[in-house]
DNA sequence: ACGCCTCTTGACGCGTTCTTGACGACCCCG
DNA sequence: CGGGGTCGTCAAGAACGCGTCAAGAGGCGT
């Protein structure tokens, strides 16, 4: 189903992840040290990898860093250490999620999925969304509100089609700020603040009181039609 | 429906694209090295091809400009590089799409969807375009505003065409710049702005505030009669 | 060889968009 | 009732894309 290359220096954790993750119906590559896992992101086409920051050779950011030179791949990574400042640092690189040790497998496997899922609802096509008060035609950038053509900026038909790939759905705000604005913008920032802001304005009927735009406070956004 | 011509020297990919393709009722052939795929390129006459850029025997962009030199074809070139090089040499060469590895099997079929009908459309006649301002009759090459014959360069209509094609619908500065530059030219420059531009000041009521050739910022123009 | 037309290319100003920081309102919790 | 956190709002400066102009190169016919 998805190829997951997963790096770690312990033979046993590798051991372990792989029988799982095959087990799941997953194609697994190994690497076990950080210039062999920069290589097989990049020639192997992993969907998905699962990276260990405690390498013997390289610094595990510096292995995050090369794989982002290659590739946008998602990556979820493994630390021993609840200290955030490697977290911080992991998610600055463009890192998709972060497990700290020890974990559960199951929980692991569940963030492997859904990694997957995100990487591929990226690039999907959306049609065109309706609601009473206003029109969204994504392929053609046209919105109207009112029947009145309105304009809306790049980014802001960026961050809705990140809404409307679920229609009633919510979208985590790490993974809204990560298809619109990049890997590497991964936690917190006022960029959705202001562009939901700015959204409503110009979408909404009222937009002291959404109705399509929905905050779910701590968590992201739900764009319901 | 189309023939997709797939390049690959990993037989993995090459069938799991296969799969995916024959699924979405392609007709598919494979090629696994460079002289086979110039071959394969000039004698199946492939609808668009898929092509590798990391193959045993030759140089990806040498396959790719051997091919230029018997079809053109769309193409859309796969990488596992990041790095810009390739993509810039590979889009200089004449490659209509380019994808890096990893990618989603999904991303890869609208790409190829997309390749097909943008080469399906080039070639197309266009009639008559005529707004309550200015007509543009393409077969005899001749236009008029106000009644009184203008004269329009060859580049001029070549823009023209391409956004005619489809009137009113959203063509992407890419697109623009393939169809009337070539295959080439398929990125950054201020060619479409000079000459956008130029059409406006010999088309439009008021070339200040246009009313048919309009600007989607960072994204293209729309053509609307 | 000359002149005209077209295409190419760089420079510049302008308006829009993005980014960033600040501040107040609100809510949850102690 | 107070504190910490999150959200919405605003505004200013930076960055960006577009329109505009003009000079020069190249092609073509005369």
């Amino acid at each position: 189903m998805s190829r997951v290359l997963v790096v770690d220096d312990d033979p046993r954790l590798l051991r372990t992840l792989s029988i799982a993750l095959r087990a799941h119906g997953n194609d697994v590559v190994t690497a076990s040290d950080g210039r062999t896992a920069v290589l097989s992101a990049a020639e192997d086409a992993p969907d998905v990898v699962i990276l260990d920051l405690g390498l013997p050779d390289l610094d595990g950011t510096e292995v995050l860093r090369r794989i982002r030179t290659t590739s946008s791949v998602p990556v979820i990574v493994l630390s021993a250490r609840h200290e955030s400042d490697d977290k911080i640092e992991a998610l600055d690189l463009g890192a998709d999620d972060y497990v700290t040790k020890p974990f559960g497998v199951e929980e692991l496997l569940a963030r492997v999925r859904a990694a997957v899922r995100r990487s591929g609802e990226v690039g999907r096509q959306i049609g065109t969304v309706r609601t009473d008060h206003f029109t969204l035609d994504f392929s053609e950038r046209r919105a109207t509100v009112e029947q009145a053509e309105i304009r809306l900026t790049p980014t802001e038909w960026r961050l809705l089609e990140a809404l409307c790939r679920e229609p009633g759905h919510l979208v985590l705000q790490q993974d809204l700020l990560r298809s619109v604005w990049g890997p590497a913008y991964g936690r917190e920032s006022n960029y959705l603040r202001v562009y939901a802001n700015q959204l409503r304005r110009k979408l909404e009927p009222d937009p002291g009181n959404p109705r399509h735009l929905i905050t779910e406070p701590g968590l992201g956004y739900r764009f319901t039609p």
